[in-house]
DNA sequence: AATATCTATGCCGATCCGTCATAAGTCCCT
DNA sequence: AGGGACTTATGACGGATCGGCATAGATATT
């Protein structure tokens, strides 16, 4: 039977074009590197490589085998992996990307609970609310809220972004109550950066009915609980989670508006790079997650 | 990377459902296979077999890998056996089943050009009508006449078998010739013992339509060589391969009979089995088939 | 023309692997 | 219940293999 070992070595000296250069990125030597290949070719019987001291390039036979023997390594990693994760419970570095505030406040106590339960898991917890590309910055899993473009990744609803349009009673004292979206153009409405059309606040009216309102204020920013403050603080208004403001509305210090209107829900989901293994160390992530937001009610 | 030999080993311990059987069947020690699976287990961190002193369990994981491994293997050896013949010429031996008397007097000289063309070719030619289960018998490569039902075949068309209903002159002379086919109930007629339904002869009219005669006669055999002898004795008529009698219609010895009724055609294929690979051998076989047959009249 | 780099090969040492012998455990038969 | 036979596991030993080093041959660059 075929030796693996030797079908990576062969692989890499295709890939860097060169017995040398392979053996430097495997830590070998170049003769061993040049043995494996010469063991390959007797058992296989066939001469994969053309080599002249200076050059290399593949025989016919060398590139069907490059081809086959690329997927299968993958193949055998793959089996090899999941196997071998089938034995342990979760550990090891496990990369995720968060959302700024709403990961900070409603994800970090689930990192604590998830620290706690397997000791041998090490995190690396990235917040942005920017949407990386998972797999080319090398994250395991990341929570996103709203629509997702990319179809290479599964993902699993955690909650609804309900939001709503809130102030402070000191501010609506003086300025007055928007009672429909259209008064929003004279208020002080704070925006956050990321939403696209941002200075566009859409409306579903009683009766159904799209309503768009453009609006502007004196803040804009990505972080929501900045907004959060300055609404607090009574200088504006804004558009912003009910995740963050639903104590202060609960206790008083700020209000709702518009409250007959419906502010269109985006989805918050958990997501992670989709293929055939899914590695423990995501798998209880994003069961923990799924189950700490089973019942959320915001 | 994981050690192809070790699957292998670990595999044939699964199927035997025990360590000692797959040592014996691999012809190794005992304690060698105990050590490549132990090997195996460790560098997977999972245990695979559950094992008592007298029985054998896969593990959750052992099951997966179990089935995975299978897959791999036969993906490696693919693999291995697809490059290392492309290295190669044809050679080695070359398990052929051909139809009694087709196979003998019209493939078995492409057989001679084969051999001669190729000196590393090992011939082993069985000939039967039969159908014979191409994969389950160990054939590499089959002549067929007639459409084939199993569909896991590769076929390609060698040339049609066209039939006709002839006699000599002299069985002519003493019963008079059919002119139509209902005519046949009258005469001797000769049977080929493989075929479904073998005492009903079917024809196309001048005009089209089906016609069915069914027919009888003092003898009936697998042999279509026989039949011809028979038939060219003068004893009675046969539905006959036109290569097979070809000649003596030329010659006169014999005379076709209801040329203005069709009797539709079979194909005569070459049937190999599927699969990714195809070893050279076979293909040489099968490109020297159909390189004779191009310009086959009949 | 000289140097540097690359691949191939012979030699050597270390490691790995398979066999043998032995031990421990289980099933079956009496 | 007990002994025998068979199965798996383990330790010691010997052999084969593999990788590294040194060297040689070859080629491109300076």
């Amino acid at each position: 039977m075929i030796d693996l070992d030797a079908m990576a070595v062969f692989v890499r000296v295709v890939e860097t074009e060169s017995f040398s250069a392979a053996a430097r990125g495997l830590d070998l030597s170049p003769s061993a590197v040049s043995k494996q290949v010469s063991r390959l070719e007797n058992q296989l019987g066939v001469r994969l490589l053309h080599r002249t001291t200076r050059k290399l390039g593949l025989t016919d036979a060398g590139s069907t085998f490059f081809q086959r023997a690329t997927r299968l390594l993958a193949d055998a990693e793959d089996v090899e992996r999941s196997v071998a994760d089938l034995g342990t419970g979760p550990r090891g570095r496990l990369r995720v990307s968060l959302p700024l505030a709403f990961g900070r406040v409603h994800v970090t106590p689930v990192l604590v609970d998830f620290l706690r339960r397997y000791p041998e898991i090490q995190l690396d917890v990235s917040y942005a609310d920017t949407f990386v590309d998972l797999v080319a910055e090398g994250f395991d899993v990341a929570v996103r809220i709203g629509d997702l473009a990319d179809s290479s990744l599964i993902a699993r609803r955690l909650a609804q972004n309900r939001r709503a349009v809130v102030g402070s009673a000191s501010y609506f004292a003086q300025h007055g109550r928007p009672l429909v979206p259209a008064d929003l153009a004279d208020h002080n409405c704070f925006l956050y950066a990321y939403r696209q059309e941002r200075n566009r606040w859409g409306f579903l009216g009683p009766e159904g009915g799209e309503i768009q309102v453009a609006v502007r204020g004196a803040l804009e920013t990505n972080e929501s609980e900045v907004l959060h403050a300055f609404v607090r603080a009574g200088l504006g208004i804004a558009l912003i989670p009910l995740w963050l403001v639903g104590p202060d509305l609960a206790a008083g210090r700020l209000e709702e508006v518009l409250s007959d209107h419906h502010v269109p829900d985006k989805p918050i989901q958990v997501v992670y790079p989709s293929g055939r293994h899914l590695s423990p160390k995501v798998r209880a992530f994003v069961d923990i997650l799924v189950e700490r937001f089973r019942d959320w009610p915001a």
